[in-house]
DNA sequence: GCCAACGTTGGC
DNA sequence: GCCAACGTTGGC
């Protein structure tokens, strides 16, 4: 199987690259969303590269690049009380939400803004770019990771 | 802080 | 099953 390519969104105030580095692994916890639910549950490999993105950012863009090391499991934050995330309706016989484990790989020297990337020939049919794309979690095509690996190089 | 875009919910 | 109302996302 090929080696697939996403990027996942997070708020740098909630957890940033700078978090991920420190941490050196996480839990992609809190996704509630379907269809980033179903990439997590259903097409993550481990392997898989991760382009690390700040939303609701100051600016926006592209931090650095992470690994998938754990395919997709429940997300424990739907079972727990006490997490803004809990979801009583899903059970552990059956859960509604999901995650996969991520490991940090490097972060890049400059984040790449996403008004830089705008410009970027290739990049133009990312789901990133097209206006109101609010999926937080997105497939990234081979052909758009090296591009966006070089300039970061 | 504003607000457009979009997903989800719930009444019917 | 439609669709209006509502809540959230996320760039600006």
């Amino acid at each position: 199987m090929a080696k697939q390519y996403w990027l996942m969104k997070s708020e740098p105030n909630v957890y940033s690259i700078d978090h991920l580095k420190k941490d050196e692994k996480t839990y992609w916890d809190g996704v509630r969303n379907y269809q980033a639910r179903n990439f997590m549950r259903d097409t993550m490999k481990v392997g898989d590269q991760v382009f690390f993105y700040h939303s609701n950012a100051e600016p926006p863009g592209i931090a650095g690049i992470a690994e998938v090391v754990k395919e997709g499991y429940p997300d424990p934050s739907a079972f727990d009380k006490k997490s803004k995330y809990f979801d009583e309706k899903s059970k552990k016989e059956n859960p509604t939400w999901f995650v996969v484990d991520i490991r940090f790989k490097k972060k890049f020297k400059e984040l790449l803004p996403l008004e830089m990337l705008r410009g970027v020939k290739g990049l133009s049919k990312m789901p990133l770019l097209q206006k109101g794309q609010r999926l937080s979690i997105q497939p990234v095509s081979p052909e758009e990771w090296v591009v966006i690996d070089k300039i970061a190089k």
